[in-house]
DNA sequence: ACCTGAACACCGTTCAAGT
DNA sequence: ACCTGAACACCGTTCAAGT
C-alpha cells in the first residue's frame, strides 16, 4: 500500500523539479545528482529521462521557474506602488530580495551549466524579466524623470548592479564586512537614481 | 627520453595549475577532472594530492592567482593614470577587461565551489583586491572629488556593479543585444562617477 | 620526496524489459 | 505511457607499493 504510487506517479514532474530546488537549497549545485534526486521520491534514478531530456534540462527547468517568478515579484513593486522613482526603487529591492530568499534558483539563472540559447523557454522567460526593467524606464522616461539614454543600455547599467548585488551577497562575500544587503541595495538604488536622472 | 620527466616533474604544481586553467577556458568548470587535468601532464591522476589537498584547493589555487592578477591590474590602471577621475575609470575598465581576458579565473574566483573561507590565502587575496577599490576611492574623499559616504558601502556599490557587468558578459547574457562590453562599462562608469560625486 | 595502479563508492545515460 | 534494472563509461579519493 506504501508503495501504491510506485508507477504513474500523480505528478512526477513537478514532485522532481520541487525535489531538485530542495536539494540544490540544501547541499549545493554539485549535489544535485539523478540517484538523490529521484531517491526521496521512491522512484528510480532513470524514472526522470520520461519527463526532462536530460540533467541539464532538468536544471533549465529550474531557471525558467525562477525567471518566471522573478518577472512576477519585480512587476508586482513597479505597479504596486505607483510606477513612479519609488516604484522603481522598490522594484530593485524585489529583485534582490527575491535572488536572497531563492538563492539556488538564482544560481541556477545564472550559472555556468544552464545556456539559454539551448532552451527556448528558458530564453523567452529571462527575456521577459529582462523587458520589465526596460518598460519600466521608458515609462519614467516618457515621464521626464530618467534622462533620455538608449533605454537598453540604462536597463543593462541597472540589472547590473541589481544582480551583482545579488550575486555578492549569495556568494557569502558581503558577509566579511557584516553587511546589511537590504541597506546596501537601498543605498545603491538612491544612488543609481542620481544616476539616471535627467 | 620522451618519459624522462615521468618522476619527479620540474614544477608540477605549476603545470596542474595552468592546465587547470586552460581546461576550464576550453569546456567549461564541469570538464575540469583530475584525469584530464594529468593526462596531458603525462602524469597520473593520483599525482596531484602530492600538490594539493584535493580538487577543490586546486580550484581555490586558480581563484588565488586570479585575485592576484586582478589586483595588479586595477592597481597599474589607477596609479598609471594619475589617481583621478579618470584613472579611478580606467580602473573600472580594467577590472571588467580583466574579467573578459581570463574568464576561467574569473568564473572560479566566484563559483559557488570555491569558498573563501576554507583557504586564507584566498581570502587574503580577495580581501587585497577590494581594499584597492577602497583606498582609491577614500583617497578622492579627502581630494573631495568623491561624495563622503561610508567608503566600504560607496566600494560595495561600485563593485556590484563591474562585478555585475562582469559576469553577465561572462554568461553571454548581454549577446542578444548585441552589446559591446566595452561601450556599455564605459556607460556604466561615466554615470557612477555622476552618482558617487559631492 | 614524488608518483603509480588497483580498489572503492560514486556519477549520467542508454536500452531492453516489465506493468 | 511510465518506470525499472542491468550495463557502460565515467568520476574523486584512498592506500599500499614502487623509484
Amino acid at each position: 500500500m506504501a508503495k501504491k504510487r510506485a508507477y504513474h506517479h500523480g505528478d512526477l514532474r513537478r514532485a522532481l523539479l520541487q525535489e531538485a530546488v530542495r536539494l540544490i537549497q540544501r547541499k549545493g549545485v554539485d549535489a544535485l545528482t539523478l540517484r538523490a534526486v529521484g531517491e526521496p521520491l521512491g522512484v528510480s534514478r532513470t524514472a526522470l529521462y520520461r519527463h526532462f531530456a536530460d540533467k541539464s534540462a532538468l536544471r533549465a527547468a529550474v531557471a525558467s521557474e525562477g525567471f518566471r517568478m522573478l518577472t512576477l515579484q519585480v512587476l508586482e513593486a513597479w505597479n504596486g506602488h505607483g510606477r513612479n522613482a519609488e516604484a522603481f526603487q522598490e522594484m530593485g529591492m524585489a529583485y534582490v530580495r527575491f535572488a536572497m530568499a531563492h538563492p539556488s534558483h538564482y544560481r541556477v539563472m545564472f550559472g555556468e551549466c544552464v545556456e539559454a540559447s539551448t532552451d527556448p523557454e528558458l530564453a523567452r522567460e529571462g527575456a521577459a524579466a529582462f523587458q520589465a526593467l526596460v518598460d519600466a524606464l521608458t515609462w519614467q522616461q516618457q515621464n521626464g524623470s530618467v534622462r533620455p539614454d538608449n533605454p537598453l543600455r540604462l536597463a543593462q547599467f541597472i540589472w547590473a548592479t541589481v544582480h551583482g548585488i545579488a550575486m555578492l551577497a549569495i556568494d557569502r562575500l558581503l558577509e566579511s564586512q557584516q553587511t546589511d544587503v537590504e541597506e546596501l541595495t537601498r543605498f545603491a538604488n538612491e544612488r543609481l537614481r542620481i544616476a539616471i536622472s535627467v
